[in-house]
DNA sequence: TCAAACATGTAATAATCTTTACAAACTAAG
DNA sequence: CTTAGTTTGTAAAGATTATTACATGTTTGA
């Protein structure tokens, strides 16, 4: 119960004074609550005491105890995540290409949520997350860096985690080192590479267990793969958008860490260690 | 002008300390401002009288009048409702990594598209879009596929730019084909890296147009840096979010292609038929 | 390596605010 | 018209908060 539905209903216990109180608070809620008490009551008209005494009448210690209340109440209010999101950027034009991505990512990210299968994100995070399992990744052209970049934090990890070369002419030797029931994580978006196709083809029909990061028309990858994981990519530009497909990435990192950290946080010491990792990190 | 602003448009004049309090105050605006200046100093980890001086700083006689100004501009802002629910993901829990990750990612958006000023963008692109300036890039550990990413599309657009060696050893030699009125263009987050920071510091002294993207805690890098960017990147995780340093990465390219478009398209043609870049991508 | 400049916290002081005691003013009942 | 009860404000005490002085620690550049 917020304390304007206080006020409403414990309006007819009131004096005349306090009334009058009552109805500055009400009439500009809940800032008028912020100023100090001596301004409140010079606002509404009447002396300080009688702030205090409709403060105890409403259940509060005194002043401060019902400031504080209100000021959460206002700051649980403005949490609220849609709550300025028609400002974007700042003194930015409409037009101006910030806020038309803006736009474009905020809509990419909320469509492809809407359209994921959370059976689906929590068996990718369960199977990257065995470390029986040996992963391989691979990306195309534009796609590859998200690759590298699931690959650099799978290595902290968890240990069996395997970068495909750059040039599609060295896959095949890779593929010798590649056995049934191990992952292949392939990035394939728009502008498919055929000899990414061929790779997961291969890959499936020696066994391997295909997961695929795609875009929303989907890889010709997908018909190879246990799972795929679709990522709104159109922006106002003449390239794609791998914003989404970036969040995926990280929220399924974040995912497997969260239920391998007993595992993992050792292994992220013996690294730090390794690669001197942490020494300036104290400056934070 | 709000104080956010004012905040933003000074950030790079405060200490670690001020920034800390910068910070705490622009994630949690403006409410943890409406606390004492006690309180919210204890919830920024510094001192009271950090919090004196960072007001002072902004122009204000001292907390309470920063606090008042405060006030009224939330009165302001609260007085134009435009807050309504929506739903992220479909049928997830709320505590489930996706829903969580999202809050933050879009949160770090919010935030970050706040603290830019859109001038320093316009700038950037500016530079960027000037082909008789050479580009080279270079990123840290984690944030290497960034500069990766903007190397390849970079790449597309327009000649001169030059991705720097993996292993921080080579650079040195890279560095005596980077002359004066180039850009080196850097990516780095915290743990920032003391080999990042000795590069761009002796390119700054050689005369190259350094161009920073880094976090809300600020890379050293930025003292040598004409512009930087500054993403938010906090995530529930154990690392660090990408997505908004992405972001800005994708918004620069397109703004760049916007400002080039009559040169790289045919630039892009001839790309792709080298590449073969275009020939199964119909199906779309 | 050292000195100067800078950054930052501790602690005392000043200012302000909240709370309380009390008295004046008002109201209602006999 | 008086008196008990109620309402309300004044003013002082008490508590909290903001501000400042100063000392210590840290960085920077010669």
């Amino acid at each position: 119960m917020t304390i304007a539905e206080e006020i409403n209903a414990n309006f007819d216990k009131f004096t005349p004074s306090e009334r009058k109180l009552a109805n500055t608070l009400l009439a500009n809620y809940p800032m008028a609550g912020m100023e100090t008490i001596t301004d409140l009551a010079a606002t509404a008209g009447v002396s300080t005491p009688t702030v205090m005494r409709t403060a105890k009448k409403l259940g509060f210690n005194g002043f401060s105890d019902m400031q504080n209340t209100l000021r959460e109440e206002l700051k649980f209010t403005l949490s609220d995540p849609t709550w300025k999101r028609e400002h974007w950027a700042n003194n930015v034009p409409a037009d101006h290409i910030l806020n038309l991505f803006t736009e474009a990512v905020s809509s990419n990210l909320r469509l492809s949520l809407k359209q994921l299968n959370q059976n689906v994100f929590d068996d990718i995070v369960q199977l990257l997350a065995d470390e029986n399992k040996t992963i391989h990744l691979v990306g195309g052209k534009i796609t590859r860096v998200f690759a590298e970049y699931l690959y650099t934090h799978l290595q902290v990890i968890r240990k069996n985690v395997y970068m495909l070369p750059t040039a599609p002419a060295l896959w095949s030797h890779h593929l010798l080192n590649v056995s049934a029931g191990d992952i292949l994580i392939t990035f394939d978006v728009r502008r498919y590479d055929t000899d990414l196709q061929e790779l997961a083809k291969l890959a499936f029909s020696r066994g391997v267990i295909n997961i695929l990061f795609t875009d929303q028309w989907l890889s010709p990858i997908e018909r190879y793969s246990r799972h795929y994981i679709k990522s709104q990519i159109e922006a106002p530009s003449a390239w794609d958008s791998g914003v989404v497909i970036l969040f995926f990435v990280e929220s399924i990192i974040a995912a497997i860490e969260q239920t391998t950290r007993h595992v993992s946080s050792s292994r992220i010491k013996e690294l730090e260690k390794i690669y001197d990792f942490s020494d300036r990190s104290k400056r934070k």
